[in-house]
DNA sequence: GAAATAGTGTCTCTTAGACACTATTTC
DNA sequence: GAAATAGTGTCTAAGAGACACTATTTC
């Protein structure tokens, strides 16, 4: 029988154990690629995702921010709080408690932690439970998040073609998008700049780069929406 | 000093303090309140979130629940988990970590646990630091969320107003709305239906009562927006 | 020239918001 | 009738998507 939870300290103050665990993100072709390590012989599934035991003492998104570092071999370019995960879901530590955190990176030529390789989302080996959804709110919570936060900037490196970007909003919209559209909507709002080199890609008109470099806020007055799942 | 971290326990797993925290949210008039309990004497505060320690065997999502229908006296229409806080801040029960979540409920006439209060969001009293990061937090994301879940007309009644229902909108988005255009758009979404009353409200014609009843699935495709912070 | 990719001009349709109006109630 | 609130019709401007086109490269 697994071990969830914990005695109370010797002052009498309840504690559980828990971990950080880690969703690092990149982009793989046309979909997203999740980072993961082999996992102990001991456990059930061959590999799992990043993770550390919390002990108190540590900050949280510092925590965080050390163990992205240390699996991707150089620090993410995004990275935030997915959120808390408890349930019956078991976790390769066996914690009962797990934050999770998503993260995000241009390149995949990193110095990767010992063991470590990139598995595309959709196509993921078995994992525990407990790390299965997390992966699954990360992946969502990008989706989400690329609205207010730079995701989708954070995901190419500094210089990149406006195709290039393109793919990947479609790739965390998870459908294609108009080009003329795309376009006009991304000139509207100021974020991007273009830079004096071009990229030539084999075949056809080479693309210009661009840079993230977001001018001026925008009236964010976008208008109500009701896009609540109808019954 | 605070006891802040806590020491591994006999099988070796580090573990932590941690609590749940609540953040139980209501209409008042044109604002937000959030539900607060008296701290106890000790602590430099006067008020508190409620809030439970956590002990491990709990499942997330159903302590929270039961935390906040013994708070409320009654259950809360919705309820969603916001985050894990941690970092420097203080919490009024020395957690290490602490588990957020957000609660809402339409009526204010409940049977409250002993001594809570309604306070407006706006002009809370001192709180905890941790506490204070949760509420802002909760708050955020109740305004992230109302486009994707029920949120709005979870803190109505059963049946409302279109005017109602506006104002909670509002209430929410922190700006005021156009009437034409916000009913058309309720129109377009197939989320409410009329019913056969009316209510009238001193002098003005009666407002028809409506209801939640979402009807069909929207397309969902809402256009690619970048509504990133300007630099 | 053919193929491939980058980038743009124009049209249409949807919709948010402004404005002005009608409708029904209490005083 | 005046005041107040509910509810609607029409116009305009912005923008998303369709379509078709031009531009520049490799083969």
């Amino acid at each position: 029988m697994r071990d969830r939870s914990s005695p109370p300290t010797r002052a009498g103050r309840p504690s559980v154990s828990a971990s950080l665990d880690i969703v690092l993100c990149t982009p793989q072709g046309r979909a997203l690629a999740v980072l993961l390590t082999p996992a102990p012989a001991a456990g059930r599934e061959r590999w799992m995702l990043p993770w550390v035991a919390m002990t108190g003492a540590q900050q949280l998104d510092e925590s965080a921010e050390r163990l992205a570092g240390e699996s991707l071999g150089a620090r993410p370019s995004w990275i935030a709080q997915v959120g808390a995960f408890g349930d019956d879901k078991r976790h390769p530590g066996g914690a009962a408690l797990s934050i999770g955190y998503v993260a995000v990176t241009p390149g995949r030529d990193r110095h990767l932690a010992a063991g470590a390789q990139w598995h595309a989302a959709g196509a993921l080996p078995a994992l525990a439970p407990r790390q299965k959804a997390i992966v699954d709110s990360s992946v969502a919570s990008l989706r989400e998040r690329m609205d207010t936060a730079p995701v989708a900037f954070r995901l190419l490196p500094p210089t990149f073609t406006l195709t290039d970007l393109q793919e990947v909003y479609e790739l965390l919209l998870g459908r294609r998008v108009h080009k003329a559209s795309f376009r006009r909507s991304l000139q509207a709002a100021w974020l991007v700049e273009p830079t004096d080199e071009w990229r030539s890609e084999g075949r056809g008109r080479p693309a210009q780069l661009f840079r993230y470099a977001p001018r001026k806020r925008r009236g964010g007055r976008r208008g109500v929406r009701f896009e609540l799942p109808g019954g």
